[in-house]
Parts: structure tokens; sequence; C-alpha cells
DNA sequence: CAAGCTGTCCCACGATACGGAACGCTGGAT
DNA sequence: ATCCAGCGTTCCGTATCGTGGGACAGCTTG
């Protein structure tokens, strides 16, 4: 078995990312973990020492691997570092109490639609499950479809070429049709997406560029669909959304 | 120079993840990070493309390097994965309503207190900023104190083996007094910390225990020392805290 | 146009990670 | 009590792989 000097990567580094990704799923010990990765024994448990002295992993009392305190630190750097979610948060929140759904701020990153930050409405009961850092299908979401429309044609014609899942019976899968629907997306400056993703969630999002003027990121409010969007009117909403989008760009792009 | 073989890592994971902590410092460049880490160029170089591939690290538009996405993906695990977050949660929520203050979960880990989670009122406008994943000296939090407070003898005395900082004119330093000051906590069943961390906060914490029945949990609530705790009535609210503790190990304990 | 940056790539070298096997340990079954 | 199965760690010879000095290309500066 030959290590593929094709990939740029440090097979070490690989496999220590390949072991804190399957840790991810959850504890586990060392055969486990062998299991899961394909490697040895020895390897993993060598590399997890390596790991525990970094502090990015660690043995619970039960003797188990989780994911350790490193990397919740790496995390919250980034978290802090990242300019977009600070600007962004205030205007989120202005949007939560408005409606009184969870709010999110997503990023896209390939074919997948990330969120970075949630706002949620701590005085409802039931609200949207957090989805940070859960990656989402851009075709499924709004803040993927609001992000790619107002994309290159090069970016969107390459998005198109994907296979689309049909996640609920309401998800628009069909390329032609979704390039129309990028022009729609455009001059309301809005998308709504109503139970394409899951039967229970509903959503209107609005793209924004961020400093270096490249759209990437969104923001959108989602709830569960037996009350949102209700009677209220989605075309108001939708520029409501807009609105903000736009004024957090404006914040973003000191001209 | 050769590499301590003494150290039980594997070398280039070890400098990985010394590449992650420089660039948790903020997003820099290959020259740059060859300088932080005392790395060559190269081998700096080599290793970012690794962990591009792994997506700990992007490049943003200037071409600077970044922590990535595959981080925040791991610490979303690290979060959900913890179940003592998720049962204190609720919990937490409560008291932030009740005192409209940001309320904490804390563990202990060495001499370091390090939060993790933490819920704001999103309707206040002045909030003590999120401590999540930072670390603080265990011998200034309320939480620290709590924890070890409850801990064994033998625990007690190799804490107060070290040299404790004056952060604040407030901060007990001498080992004496923070021994009958652990006495007074656990009669008392919560610790009350005021601007013995920094001028601008002051906070009470309760202990818990988690589901392996080791004391290493807290909670706490901290505000800006303006308005908290204000004339509020300490011991109550020190009762209250020290309640919640109790119910969430009570949770945590299903006997 | 040169000088001084940057980041990437090349490649011979050998230090270092590799992994099969042996080890010690724990806990359940017999 | 004894075995055995499965665990995680350690050993150690091998050769793969990471290393880093230097060359290189691109970009900004004076």
């Amino acid at each position: 078995m030959w290590y593929d000097a094709r990939m740029a990567g440090v097979q070490s580094v690989e496999r220590a990312f390949g072991i804190l990704r399957a840790l991810s799923l959850g504890p586990a010990g060392v055969t486990d973990l062998s299991d899961r990765t394909g490697l040895p024994k020895s390897t993993v448990s060598r590399l997890l020492s390596a790991l525990e002295e970094q502090k990015a992993v660690e043995q619970n009392s039960e003797g188990a691997y989780e994911l350790g305190v490193g990397i919740a630190e790496l995390g919250t750097a980034l978290r802090g570092g990242q300019s977009v979610v600070e600007v962004a948060r205030p205007h989120m929140v202005e949007l939560m109490e408005l409606t009184g759904e969870a709010v999110g701020l997503n990023r896209l990153d390939g074919d997948q639609v990330r969120t970075l930050l949630q706002v949620d409405d701590p005085s409802s009961s039931v609200v949207v499950r957090d989805w940070t850092g859960v990656p989402s299908p851009a075709h499924a979401v709004p803040a993927g479809l609001a992000i790619l429309a107002n994309s290159s044609r090069a970016a969107q014609r390459n998005f198109l070429q994907n296979e689309f899942d049909e996640l609920t019976e309401n998800t628009m899968t069909d390329p032609a049709m979704l390039l129309l629907r990028f022009e729609q997306i455009r001059t309301d400056g809005y998308a709504w997406v109503i139970e394409e993703f899951t039967e229970d969630i509903s959503s209107v999002a609005a793209a924004f560029a961020d400093a270096n003027g490249r759209i990437q990121f969104a923001i959108h409010i989602h709830g569960p669909s037996f009350r949102f969007p209700g009677d209220v009117d989605r075309e108001e909403l939708g520029n409501r959304v807009a609105a903000t989008a736009q004024r957090i760009e404006a914040q973003l792009n000191p001209d």
C-alpha cells in the first residue's frame, strides 16, 4: 500500500484530521477508530498521543477519546476573527425580534451552504434547531439560491452541472428551472424556499457582498412551516430581509 | 537541529497545530507564519497545503491564510457531542431570563477554567463579551473557586501550590485565605466574585457533578459591575444558582 | 530595471513516521 | 481460579515520507 504522492498533503496531518473527523461522530476507543479510519491500531494510538498533546483530543473518564478543548479554542478564534459575523449580528437580532423566528448568517462553500451564526428567540419554546456549521445543499436552501443568483454566469453554469437531490417533493432539481429561478431572485432581491429542504421548515434569504465585494454571504429567516411564514406578506418580509442584507453590505463596505 | 524523540508527538502534527494556533491570532501569510513558528518557509507552505486540503485553513481573497470551516465543523461537533451542554442549556436560559445577565457553563481544566457555553440576553445592548473557549485563571473566577471548593483535599492542596496573579486589587492570592474561602463556599453552595478577575465584571457560580460523579463543571451568572449584582440579595441569587446547578446534576445522574 | 518582497515547487537526504507483533491489562465467561 | 477475548500501549527494524535549502516565478517598490 503506497501513499499517493499526487496529493499535496502531508500524510500524518491528513490522517490526524481523519481521526478528528471520525471522533466528531462521537467518542471512541483506539480499536474503533482504527476500524473507522482503516489505519493500523498502532498508528492511531500514536496519532492520538500527538493530538492529545496538542489538546485536540482528550480521554474521558472511561478512557475513550473525544475531541478536546484545543479544537474549541480554535473554533472560537475563528468565530471572533470574522468581522462579517460581528457586523451582521445586531442586524440579525433586529430581524429575529421582528419576526420571532430564528435568523441565520450563511456562507457558500462550494456546493454547500454553511451557517456561521444563528440567532434564536430565547422566549420561543419551539425553534428551528441550530444549524451552525452544518452544511446544506445550496439548491435547497434560500441562502444558497440567493448567493448563486447573484453570482457570475460561469459560477452558475458550473453549479448547475451537479446532480441535485430531491430532498422533499417540493425540491427543485431541474437545472433549467433553477436558472429561471435565479433571474427571479435577482430581480426580487430575495429568495423564498417553502419546504424544499425539509418538510418542516420554510425560509427567506437575501445575499450580500463582503468587504472584498464578493457575494458569498447571505442572511435568512427560517421557522417551522406550521406557523411560518403564515399569512404575513411574503413580499414585504422578503424586502425586509433584502434591506437588512443591504445594510450589512453597506456597513462592510465603507466607501 | 534534531527532533526531540522524547516527546510522544508526531512532528508534523505538532507543527501543524502550531500553525493553526498561530493562525488563531489572525490571518497571515506564509512568511509571517514562518517567523511566528520558527519553521522554514517551505515547511510552512507544505503544511498549509495539507491543512487546506483538510479545510482546516483556507485562503481569503487577499491570499492570506486563515482558519477554515473544517475547524468550525469539528468545533460544533464538539459542542453537540457533550451532553452536559445539552442538559444545561435550558436551565441556563431560564437563569438568564430571570436576571437579564449572561449565564455561562464552565469546566475546570488544570488550573484554568473554560467556558463551554454562554447564554446572552439578546435584548440587552450592553453585555459581557462571549468568553466561550477562553481560559481564565481558576482562582479569580467563581466557577473555578466553586469547583475547587468541592474537590478533594489533594486537588486543593495541589492547586494552592501555584503562584496566583493579582489581576485586580481585589484578587485573592494568599493560599491560606483561599483555603478558608473554599470552606465558606462549600457551606454556602455558591461562590461570589466581585471584581477579582476584571474591574468591570462580577459573578456568582455553583459547581455540580457530571454523569460520572466528578465535580468539574459549574454554571455562573456574570454581568457588568455597574449594574450587577446591584442591590439584589446576593444570598438569594447565590442560592438560585446553586439550586439550578443541583437540578442539572440531578438530571445528569438519573438514579 | 533592479531590488526586495511574496508564496510555491524541486529534490537529494536521512530523520522520522510507519505498522506488525508482542506486551500488559481488564473484565466477562467458564 | 483460570482462561480467553479484547482492549490500548510500546517496541523496533524498515524505508517511506517529511524535510528544508535553494531555485523559481510573480508582484510591488524605489
